[in-house]
DNA sequence: TTAGTTGCAAACTCTTTGCACGAGG
DNA sequence: CCTCGTGCAAAGAGTTTGCAACTAA
């Protein structure tokens, strides 16, 4: 219940950030706000954001999310994220410099807050470059613990390799007896 | 001259990391390599490539940039960024981390590889979160120092601010008088 | 000779936009 | 009442893919 209150109190300050700036407080942007904060973990695509806020109102399209996505970036209030698939994630923004790091073989992604100290360690790298850098996610690419567990057994046997982010998985290439056509670098494509 | 000779050894380097993964060096393959590999610090986008390719070669289609593409990315040999506009840029990769600035306001990107020591530390806070990252480029988002003194300016006179980073401007909100439609959020738009 | 590669054009996916209707202030 | 905002469908933009012709090995 607590809880409940204050989304609602946060969702009121987004609210308020957008009358204050001239904007209407429309129910789909009360929704849409709403279903953001409240998965704020889950970095919903354009898609997914809608299907969520449909189950609160089933009238609401695809454009209406858009565009009240990049009202809220427009505004800074809201972090795009881009992990090569081919489309956008979003999640709500705050004051910090948050750290991305998504395993290229199996996809998840560990998400964190910089702490003050790494985050004043950017801040001084972007200085010397002239930067005055932004609340922001950092995306990293790296290899989780248990793919690379994974990865070096397979490595031993085989001479698979790391694909592409897109793909999510680890392929092999010079994969033989394939015939004619595309080559196939994923084992689970 | 002898600079002209490092690059075709270059070239060769990565033609044959190729062909002996088992792919075909074919010409449009050089000719593609070489582009990127000339135009390091441009970020071609997969259209620029195209159009840079063809002068060499007119008959070279969109496709067989793609394709080129995604056979380096899956080989590790190029680095993929997303700067929010709409399309990926390419840059051929290395051992190293990069670090890009960019600027929300103007586009402008400082382009740094990242010190041992920076790239030391990036190491570390991935390890603590389990993650063994790769050479690959950060992408940061800020403000330059020259749209930073232009922005302060305007913004003691008005109320302007910063959009978003595929407008690559900024603009204001609650811009008076624009009747019907869509509302304006660039100056430059 | 044979399977990988290319260019073309069509298909696809995500995102943006014009328009008439609806709704907030 | 006057705009801004919405939903729909169509348009746009970038990227992928099927196919017949071509080519490296």
């Amino acid at each position: 219940m607590a809880e409940k209150q204050d989304m609602d109190k946060l969702v009121q300050q987004y609210l308020e950030a957008i009358r204050s700036a001239g904007f209407r407080m429309t129910n789909q942007r009360k929704i849409i706000i709403e279903t953001l904060l409240k998965n704020m973990g889950d970095h919903p695509n354009a898609q997914e954001l809608l299907e969520m806020a449909q189950k609160r109102d089933p009238s609401i399209g695809i454009a209406t999310v858009y565009r009240t996505v990049e009202l809220l970036n427009n505004m800074d209030l809201l972090n795009l994220t881009n992990l090569q698939e081919g489309f956008r994630r979003y999640e709500m923004a705050d004051d910090n410099l948050h750290l991305h790091f998504y395993c290229r073989c199996c996809g998840s992604v560990y998400h964190t807050s910089a702490d003050k100290e790494k985050e004043n360690l950017i801040r001084q790298w972007a200085g010397e470059a002239g930067f005055k850098i932004m609340p922001q996610v950092l995306e990293i690419f790296g290899i989780c613990e248990k793919c690379q567990a994974e990865l070096d057994e397979i490595q031993e046997e085989d001479h698979f390799f790391r694909c592409n982010p897109r793909c999510g998985r680890f392929g092999r290439w010079n994969d033989p007896g394939q015939g004619r056509g595309r080559r196939r670098w994923c084992r689970n494509a």
